[in-house]
DNA sequence: GATGAATGAGCTTTCATTCAT
DNA sequence: GATGAATGAAAGCTCATTCAT
C-alpha cells in the first residue's frame, strides 16, 4: 500500500500547500519536490505523472472524508439530521484546512477536462451519500415523494459547493461554520413539502 | 465599438468552438485563428492576449444574456414566476448552444485566479438579478422573510450551475429543458415556508 | 530628389526622436509613422525598408554636417586650427541636439553588422577630412612627419567619439563644449613632436 | 563556482563563435546550444536568459584579461612603460582571438542600453587601470601635470578601441600587433609636454 | 500619393519527465 | 530506493511589410 510509505503523504501534503500558495499553473513538480524535501525524480517513484499527484491528492483528502461521513451518517436515523451532519462535516472539514479549501474549490478546477472526469469519479462516493439521504427522506415521509433524486442531489451539492466557493473567494472573511444551520434549513425546505404562497 | 467589426465576433465564435472541442489548454491561438479564417497576428488586433479572448467571449455571451434576462424579468410581477423565467432562459440558452455550454461550465473554470475574478465581475449582473428576485419574494410574502439573501442566491445559482454542469458532464444525454420545472420547484421550496414533517 | 519632399524629412526627424526616446529595439516602424503623422504604409513610399530609414537618417544628419565642415575647414590655413574647428563643430553639433547625440552615440550602434558597414561608408567623408588635416599638418611641419596617417586619424576620431559617448552615457550632466579646448590640446600633443621626459 | 562547471565555459565559448559568425541577432539560443553540444534547456541551467550569456561572456573574457593586466602593470615602475604594456596586452589579446575581437568590437555593442550599462561596469576595472597609469605619469613628471585625467583616459581608451574596431572592420587584413608601437607613441605624445610648432 | 488592416514567419523560455550514477 | 542534471518539445506574441481601397 503506497500510502503507507512516508514520502507518499509527504508529497501529497506538499502539493496541497504549493498549489494553494502558488496556484495550479505555478505548481511545478520541482516546487512540490522541494517543499516535500525530496528530489524531483523521487516524485516519479510514487506517482505516474503530475496529473496523478492531483488525482491522488483528491482521492486521499476526499476519500478519507467520505469514509468518515458514511460512518457517521449511518448511525443517524432520520434524513434531516443526516443532512445536517453532512453539511456540518463538509463545512468544518474545509473551514479547518485553509490550503485544502483553496485547492478543492478553486485550483483543482483549473485542471483539464479529463482530470475533472477522474475527480468526478472520486466525488461519486460523496454524491452517493447524498442520494442515500434523499431516498431515506422520501421513504420516511420527511421529503416530498415526487422529488427527482438526481435533481435534489444537485441542489444539495450545488448549494453547498457554491456556498463554500463563495466563502473562499471572499478570502474566508466570515465564519463558514455559522452557515451550517441556515444552509441546512434552505436544503430541507427545498426537499420538503411546498407551501409557499399558502 | 469593436463588437461591430465582423472579425471580432468571428474570432469569438471560433474560440468557442475550438475551446469546446479541444479544451482550453489545447486551444492554441493558431488553431483559433485558423478556424476564424484569419492570420494569427490578426487575433492580436482585436484582443490583448489569449486570456483576453476568453474574458471577452464570456462578456459577450453572458453580457447579452443578462441584458435579455433583466428586460424579461422586469415585466413579470411575482417572484416565483420571475424565478421560473430565469431558470428557463438559463437552461434554454445553454441547451441551444452545445459548444457554449461546455466552455462556460467546464473550460472557463480552468482559468487562473485573476481571470476568475474578472469573470465574477460579469457574473455580478446575473447574481444581482437573483438577489432582486429573492428580495421581491420576501417583500411580497412569497418567500420566507428570514431568508439570508446571499445564501438564497448561492442556493439558486449553485443549484442551477450544478444541474447544468452535471448535464454537460453526462455529455448532454438527457434534455436539459425538461428540468426547468422540477428545478424551479426545488428552488421555490427552498425559499418558501418550511413544512417538512408537517 | 526625395529629400525635397516634405514627408521625407518628417519621417527622418520622427525616427531620431522615437529612437532616442525608446531605444533602437523599441523603435517600431508604426511608432515612427505615428510620430511623423503619416500612415505606416507611407513610410515605404519613401524608404525601401526599416534599415533604409536608419541609413538615410545618418546620411542626412552626418552628410550635411560634413559638408559644412569641409567648407569651413578649407578656409583655415594651418592644421592645428583646422583641427580645433573640427572638434568645435562636432561637439557643438551634438551638444545642441539632444536626441541626435543619443541616436548616433548609443542607439545606432545596436544595428547589425551590415548596417554598420553602411554607416561607415557615410563616415568616410568625415574621416577624409581628418586625414586631410593630418597631412596638412605633416606637410607644414606642425605635426611629426613620421605619423601614420591612419593611426593619427583613429586617435583623433576615437578620442572625439569616446569623449562624446562618455558625455551621453553620463546623461549629459556636464557641458560638452567646455571640452573642446582640452581635447584639442590632447590631440595636438599626440600629433606633435614628442618631448615627454624632456 | 559556476565557471568551474565544464558546460558553463562550453556554452560561453560556443556563444563567442556563433555570435561572431552570425551576428548577435542571428545567434539564436538553439544555435548556441547546438554548437556547445547541449540541449536548448541546458543553457537556462547556467544562464538567466539570452542577454545573460552575453554579459557573462564579457565578464569572463574581459574579467580575466583585466586581472592579468593589473598584475603585470603593477610590476612596471614608470607610466610610459605601463602604457606600453597595456596597449600590447590589449592588442595581443584580441589579435589572437579572431572571434572574440568581432564579438567585443562589433556585436556586443548591439545590446540595449541596460546591457551596455552592465558592460560598462566590467569596463570600469579596465578604465581604472588607465586612470592609474595617467596619475602615475603626472606624478613622476612623465606627463603634463595639467592633464584632465578623465579626458586623458578617454583619449587612450578611444584611440585603442577605435584602432581595434577599424582593424576588425577591415577584416583584420593587416597585423594589429604592428600598431602597438606607433599607437603607444601617439598616446605618449598626447599626454606629454606640448611642443608642436616648436 | 496615402492609408491602415491584415499578414505570418520567427524565437525565447518553461517544465514535465528521464536515466546514469 | 534516491538523486538532480539534462533534455527538447511546444506556443504565445511581435512587428516589418504588403496591398486593396
Amino acid at each position: 500500500m503506497k500510502r503507507n510509505k512516508p514520502k507518499y503523504m509527504q508529497i501529497i501534503d506538499a502539493a496541497v500547500i504549493v498549489i494553494a500558495e502558488n496556484g495550479y499553473h505555478q505548481a511545478q513538480v520541482s516546487k512540490i519536490a522541494k517543499t516535500a524535501g525530496v528530489a524531483d525524480g523521487t516524485i516519479y517513484l510514487y506517482f505516474k505523472n503530475k496529473e496523478d499527484i492531483l488525482v491522488s491528492l483528491f482521492e486521499e483528502k476526499m476519500g478519507s472524508f467520505v469514509e468518515r461521513l458514511e460512518t457517521e451518517i449511518t448511525e443517524i436515523p432520520n434524513a434531516a439530521d443526516k443532512l445536517y451532519r453532512l453539511v456540518k462535516l463538509h463545512f468544518e472539514n474545509l473551514a479547518s484546512d485553509y490550503h485544502l479549501a483553496i485547492v478543492t474549490q478553486l485550483e483543482l478546477r483549473q485542471s483539464n477536462k479529463e482530470l475533472r472526469y477522474r475527480i468526478n469519479d472520486v466525488l461519486k462516493g460523496y454524491l452517493g451519500v447524498i442520494d442515500h439521504i434523499v431516498k431515506t427522506g422520501m421513504t420516511s415521509g420527511e421529503f416530498r415523494t415526487d422529488l427527482d433524486v438526481r435533481l435534489a442531489r444537485q441542489m444539495i451539492f450545488g448549494t453547498i459547493d457554491e456556498t463554500i466557493t463563495s466563502w473562499v473567494m471572499n478570502e474566508q472573511k466570515y465564519n463558514l461554520t455559522h452557515l451550517i444551520e441556515p444552509v441546512h434549513q434552505l436544503l430541507i425546505n427545498g426537499c420538503g413539502y411546498s407551501h409557499s404562497k399558502q
